[in-house]
DNA sequence: CGATAAAATGACCAGTAGTCACTTTTTGAA
DNA sequence: TTCAAAAAGTGACTACTGGTCATTTTATCG
C-alpha cells in the first residue's frame, strides 16, 4: 500500500509549508505583528487549517526556532576541536554562537524572542517541549566539553559539571536575550553584541580556571 | 494660590492609587492575565480615567517595576560595604539582589518579566524610557564598584570599565530573567535560583581577577 | 457510482486594549 | 448665589485577532 505512505509524506510537506509561510511572516513583520490570518494567506490555506497541524501560534513561532536551533548546532559542531583542551573548546562553542547570530540573523532573532517567553503560558505541544527543555543538544555539547575539560584540568572542579553547564548556557542565553529586548540601553552604552559576548568570553575563560586554584574532586 | 498644589497633589494620589490597584491585579493574576477592566474595578474608577493618568497596560507594568528597582536599590546600599575592596563589594551586590528577591518575590517577578519584554514595542512615556535606560542608579552603583575595584587593584583593568559593568549588570538580569521563563529547564536541572547565582558569584569573582594577571593599564 | 472518511474552509466567537462623545464635578469671576 | 468654562471622569463602542466548529469539498475504495 503506497496511499498511506503517499499521505504521510503529503502531510508532512504541507507542515512544513505552513512553516515556510510562518517564517516568512515572522521574520518579515515580527512575531506579535505577525497574525494567522497573515500567515494562512502567504500559505494559500485557510486558517482552520493551520490548526488541523499546529495547535497555536505559539507552536509555529517553536517550530521556527527549532529549525535555527538545528543551523546552530550545526555552527557548533563545527567548532569543536578535540585536539584543544574542555576550556577551549567551550571558548569555541561560544564563539559559533556568535558566528551563527551573524549569519542566520532572522533565526537568532526567533530564537532570541522565544527564549524570552514564559514557558508555562506557551500552548506548545507537552510532549515537544518537553523533548526540547531535557534533550537539548546544545547543552549536551556544552556538558561534554565541561566534562572534557575537567578531565583534562583546564576546567576547575569545585561545581557539579551539570550545574556548571546550566550556568554557562543560562548566561550565554541571558546576554543574548537581554540584549534582543534593551538594545538601546546597549546602544547608550556604546557597547555592541560582540563585544559583549567578546568580554562575557574572556572573563568565564578566567573564571573557569583560576591560575592558583588547587585542584579538590568535588562531592 | 493652594487650589493648583492641592489639584496636584490630588492627581499624584490618584495616580499612586491606580497604581496599588494595578499591582495588586497584577500580583495576584499575572500580568498577561489581567485586564485593564480589572485595575479600573479594582480601583473603583472607569476604565477611561486609568488613561487619563497612564498611556498603556505597559506603563502601569513600567511603575511597578519602578517600585521593585527602587526597593533593590535601598539593598544594594545596605548592602554595599566600604571597608571591603570593589571586588568583594561587586559580590555583595550580587547577593544583595538574591536578598530582594526572596524578601519581595510579587516585585521580583514583575520586574524580570518587565526585563523580558521588547522595549521597541511598548507603548511607554519616551522621556520616563528614557531615563529609566540612562539613569539607572543599579548600573550606577554596579560602575561604582568596578571603578572602586579597578582603582584598588581587586578588579582585572583590562575591559573599559562602564563595558564591563555592563556585562555583569546583564549577566545577573540574563540568568534571571532565563530562570523566569524557562524554569521547568532549570527544574529539570535541579538547580535552584539560588545555587544559579551562587556558581555565578563565585565563577565571576575569580573571573574577575585572575591571580597571576600581569597589570596593565586600559587604553 | 455511492458511501464513508479525510481534508479544508471561513464565518463566527470571545476576549480585551484603547478611544471618544458625552456627563458630572469643580472652579472662580460676576 | 449664579453660571459658564474647564477639568475630571465615564462606559459604550471599536478594532483586532487567536482560536473554534458546523459545513463543504475532495479523496478513497468496495
Amino acid at each position: 500500500m503506497g496511499i498511506a505512505e503517499r499521505k504521510e509524506r503529503e502531510r508532512e510537506q504541507r507542515r512544513q509549508s505552513i512553516i515556510d509561510a510562518a517564517e516568512k511572516v515572522f521574520f518579515t513583520k515580527g512575531y506579535d505583528s505577525s497574525t494567522m490570518d497573515d500567515i494562512a494567506s502567504t500559505a494559500e490555506l485557510s486558517k482552520g487549517t493551520l490548526y488541523l497541524y499546529f495547535q497555536s501560534k505559539d507552536e509555529l513561532h517553536f517550530e521556527i526556532m527549532d529549525r535555527g536551533n538545528q543551523i546552530l548546532l550545526v555552527f557548533m559542531e563545527k567548532a569543536i576541536n578535540l585536539q584543544k583542551n574542555g576550556r577551549e573548546n567551550l571558548r569555541l562553542l561560544g564563539e559559533a554562537f556568535v558566528e551563527f547570530s551573524n549569519s542566520h540573523p532572522d533565526y537568532f532573532q526567533a530564537m532570541m524572542f522565544f527564549q524570552s517567553r514564559d514557558v508555562e503560558h506557551q500552548r506548545i505541544n507537552e510532549q515537544k517541549l518537553k523533548k526540547f527543555i531535557m534533550g537539548r543538544s546544545s547543552i549536551s555539547m556544552l556538558n561534554n566539553m565541561v566534562s572534557k575539560g575537567i578531565a583534562d584540568g583546564s576546567v576547575r572542579n569545585d561545581f557539579h559539571p551539570s550545574h556548571l553547564t546550566t550556568l554557562l548556557w543560562s548566561q550565554m542565553m541571558g546576554i543574548l536575550v537581554m540584549y534582543a529586548m534593551k538594545k538601546p540601553a546597549f546602544e547608550y552604552q556604546k557597547i555592541s553584541r560582540e563585544e559583549l559576548i567578546a568580554i562575557h568570553l574572556d572573563l568565564i575563560r578566567d573564571g573557569l580556571k583560576p591560575e592558583n586554584m588547587e585542584v579538590k574532586n568535588h562531592a
